[in-house]
RNA sequence: GCCGAAGUGGCGGAAUUGGUAGACGCGCUGGACUCAAAAUCCAGUGGGGCUCAAACCUCGUGCCGGUUCGAGUCCGGCCUUCGGUACCA
């Protein structure tokens, strides 16, 4: 039985698809012609299209990076040859601890090993095939581009968003310096190395992210990001809504502040408990009690943060002998320490409302503390604390009120008696940004004996980071062993004094640098404001959801205050974000120290950029990732083999058999209409699935696309053009060289990107002349029939009934309701 | 504990507003080509039943219920896995 001419068969003849040959050529053809050089002044059509830059701490580029470059890449690229000015830029975020580790290990500079490890990726993302502005490449280790943190740096010092403050800081003591809160992991160990974190009191550089706190979580609101990173980062701010109460003390003036979410439960408030560390300790303990006091602060010292805050233990305390005096009724009250209570939140001391409240009512049976209920629980509630609303109960001029309403009236009460005020709380703290490192921006701040801190006069930028330093760790700042670098005169009084020796954490340096890409060269500040204005919010950015609530915060923060500074005219500056997906291997994170890191080169050099690239979105959704396995690598091949191979059995045709631009679907024959309307439904399709990152789904509708082209030989020859036209652009925003090749195999003079351009379905082509009615009888499918379209209704029923299978399923039975879904169902139900 | 996401063939995964579950690919089975193999091409491929075969029947989207003519999809209650968070007053 032979129905066509094998056209597979004769492509066996044909040689293999030589990708080295065709990749390097393109890449080179682009490289040289500049195609993907950006023009920012046309701003008719932007997007910018941004990955999150490469952190370069190793030669090479792993799965990770490839998942996340390869498929924006992709859209990016779509994005161009459906007529966008895109601008994707690439660069490196080249400060950093794992460089500087290396050093340590290797005695090799970070500075030599971080420039190899850049001209190493390069060429390595050069040979992925991106459509990179070369011209926009940047690297953060450069003092054209670190002055600009230290400018940063002195603009929000001027506004008192750059502090100095003493506080219990996070120390890794493997890494030999203080850590911002959010590079702590919840199990207390350091995000980068994995040790335990170790509390330390230090004075360290702050920025003042609390006072954005409010409009960073309002304008999550504005924002196209995923629910969950925004949630991520709500709680991360945590807002609460309260009041602070002042208690005075027995037998003394000193008042103690206390902060609660309920102050309609202030009448149940049996007891009150004051952080180990908080300041009126010492005070306000009784000699009777002094030694237990000391005893168990020593005992609290000696934990770790993390037992400490483990909600598993149990919760241990002590009194202090001193009493404290509920501003409400003047009843005296147990003044307690508690490990529960945390200086660094709030005030650092609570008033206790068992009755209200879990953890206090843990605490008050533990240690046979009163409990009063100031909220009535619904009858039958057995269980501890009522946290939910009722009226209240015990509460003298509240009692009746719902929980909001009593709020607002004990609030106006202490507001009027001066003693207590609507307070909001968060829980998001200032920016811990020194660095007891070498690699990264030394702060610009002199310290001086007669003046204080100094800030370096802004024309004397960049503080320049020394080459030759002793950058092995000796418990400080490694810029302390250059004496050249520390000396200095003060700049305002010219007496002797000192630089500060710490760095910025590198978080600074990817708080801005899709301004810095605009214009990498530009000299007069740290970007250019025109080009900052016209092209913020960047309009898509793809990365990692393990920034949530760094990188992604800081960045929204710095955002705001260059806007608060006149540099940028947007509130936000990512307003569409897209995580990757993990690839894992064998269900864990890939990792050297697991040993579990598959290596892209081995597909790369095996397969090819484009095959690899498109297997890695054919796997599975996007946004998911999964478990890496190389299984299907051999179908994405194969796929490309095909296409290759069609194209090369149909060279010239664009030359020889020029296609039209649209076609009558009456004048074709059935196997030409199948061909022309498959190639304009994937047209649709395709390009939706692009455009959503819907890669894998994409990638199957090119597929069935060419297993329809079985019956391309059957078609005309022009029409076989149009098809082959249309399919070589769909490849090339996901298999960019084997797009180009494949374009010019059909005879066409520009290259896609050169001339960039996307071919629109033709509408009337996507409309069906027949379609297939699913007949059910019970809701069991029974049978199928096929009608043309829009068939009124009572002449699908005449086909329905005349149907053998749904007769033998109704006959004899009684017709109980039948519903029809125009094109689709009919659905008959008997009993 | 709380917040978020996800559970579909042997595997990765598809399925508009509820409307043929399993697209596409891998793997597997059979066939063609070959001296043979690889490669390539063709056909088949969720389980069970019945059958020489087909037709046909039946069960099937983590579990238990519900709504509906009809549920992978909606509702209620669980279970598991993976992220995030952790005494935040």
């Amino acid at each position: 039985m032979i129905t066509f001419v094998p056209i597979f068969q004769q492509m066996t003849v044909k040689m293999k698809y030589p990708f080295q040959e065709i990749e390097s050529k393109w890449q080179k053809f682009w490289e040289e012609k500049k195609v993907y050089r950006t023009d920012l002044t046309k701003l008719d059509k932007k997007i910018y299209c941004l990955v999150m830059f490469i952190y370069p701490s190793a030669a090479k580029m792993h799965i990770g990076h490839w998942y996340n470059y390869g498929p924006t890449d992709s859209w990016a690229r779509f994005k161009k040859l459906k007529g966008f000015n895109v601008f994707e830029p690439i660069g490196y975020d080249a400060f950093g601890l794992p460089a500087e580790n290396y050093a340590i290990k290797t005695g090799i500079h970070p500075q030599d090993s971080t420039l190899q490890n850049i001209n190493d990726i390069r060429v390595m993302v050069k040979h992925m095939g991106g459509m990179y502005d070369w011209d926009s490449e940047l690297m953060t280790c450069v003092p054209e581009y670190y002055k600009w943190n230290q400018w940063l740096f002195l603009q929000l010092y001027k506004k008192g968003l750059a502090y100095r403050k003493n506080a219990p800081v996070n120390w890794c003591p493997s890494c030999q310096t203080v850590l911002a809160r959010e590079q702590v992991l919840n199990d207390g160990s350091c995000e980068r190395c994995g040790t335990t974190v170790v509390q330390k009191n230090l004075t360290q550089w702050f920025f003042k992210i609390t006072d954005y706190a409010e409009e960073l979580l309002e304008g999550l609101n504005k924002i196209d990001w995923p629910e969950k990173t925004k949630a991520m980062q709500f709680n991360w701010i945590g807002k609460s809504i309260g009041a602070e109460v002042d208690f005075g003390v027995s037998g003394s003036n000193d008042k103690i502040k206390i902060f609660t979410t309920r102050p309609d439960t202030l009448f149940g408030a049996t007891y009150m408990v004051i952080a180990p560390e908080h300041p009126l300790v010492d005070k306000l303990t009784t000699s009777e009690y002094k030694q237990k006091v000391e005893v168990y602060r020593d005992s609290i010292k000696s934990m770790t943060e993390i037992d400490r805050t483990s909600t598993v233990k149990e919760k241990t305390g002590i009194f202090t002998g001193a009493y404290a005096i509920n501003p409400v009724n003047n009843k005296q009250i147990p003044i307690w320490i508690a490990d529960y209570v945390l200086m660094t939140y709030g005030t650092g001391a609570i008033m206790a409302v068992p009755g209200q409240d879990e953890r206090d009512w843990e605490f008050a049976e533990k240690f046979n503390l009163p409990i009063i209920r100031t909220v009535q629980p619904p009858e039958g509630f057995d269980g501890k604390a009522y946290l939910e609303d009722g009226p209240a109960i015990n509460s003298e001029f509240l009692d009746g009120l719902n929980v909001e309403d009593a709020k607002k009236k004990i609030i106006g009460w202490l507001e009027q008696k001066m003693i207590g005020k609507k307070t909001i709380n968060y829980r998001l703290r200032d920016w811990l940004i020194s660095r007891q490192r070498y690699w990264g921006t030394p702060i610009p701040i002199i310290h001086c004996d007669k003046c204080g801190e100094v800030p370096v006069p802004e024309d004397q930028l960049p503080v320049v980071l020394p080459y030759h330093v002793d950058f092995k760790p000796q418990g400080g700042s490694p810029l302390a062993s250059n004496e050249e670098f520390v000396n200095v005169k003060c700049p305002k009084c010219g007496a002797n004094a000192k630089r500060d020796v710490d760095t910025m954490d590198t978080f600074v340096d990817s708080s801005w640098y899709y301004l810095r890409y605009l214009n990498p060269k530009y000299e007069n500040g740290m970007f250019d404001p025109e080009l900052g204005k016209a092209w913020t919010p960047v309009d898509t950015y793809v990365g990692g959801a393990e920034h949530a609530v760094m990188h992604l915060l800081y960045a929204r923060f710095i955002h705001k205050f260059l806007r608060d500074i006149g540099l940028v005219n947007s509130d936000e500056p990512f307003q569409k974000l897209i995580h990757q997906g993990t690839i894992t291997n064998l269900g864990a994170k890939m990792s050297k120290s697991k040993g579990n890191v598959v290596d892209p080169n081995q597909f790369v050099y095996e397969y090819g950029s484009d095959v690899f690239r498109m297997y890695m979105m054919f796997m599975g959704p996007y946004e998911l990732g999964g478990d890496w396995s190389d299984k299907g690598i051999v179908g994405i091949d194969r796929f490309v083999q095909r296409s290759y191979a069609l194209f090369e059995s149909h060279k010239n045709s664009a030359k020889e058999f020029p296609a039209k631009n649209k076609y009558d679907i009456a004048e074709l024959n059935e196997g030409e209409k199948n061909i022309y309307r498959k190639v304009n439904i994937t047209i649709e399709k395709t390009q939706n699935e692009i455009d959503n990152f819907r890669f894998n789904t994409a990638v199957a509708f090119l597929m069935e696309l060419i297993n329809e082209f079985k019956g391309l030989a059957d078609c005309r020859k022009d029409l076989q053009t149009y098809a082959l036209e249309r399919f070589a652009i769909m490849l090339a925003p996901l298999a960019p060289h084997l797009g180009e090749e494949c374009w010019q195999l059909l005879g066409k003079e520009k290259s896609i990107f050169e001339n960039a351009g996307w071919f629109d379905a033709d509408p009337s082509a996507l409309t069906k002349e027949n379609v297939l009615i699913v007949v059910q009888v019970n809701g069991k499918v029974r049978a199928k029939i096929e009608s043309p379209v829009d068939l009124p209704e009572a002449e699908v029923k005449k086909a329905v009934y005349n149907d053998e299978k749904v007769k033998s399923h109704t006959d004899g039975k009684q017709l109980v309701k039948e519903i029809y879904v125009p094109n689709k169902i009919y659905n008959i139900v008997v009993k």
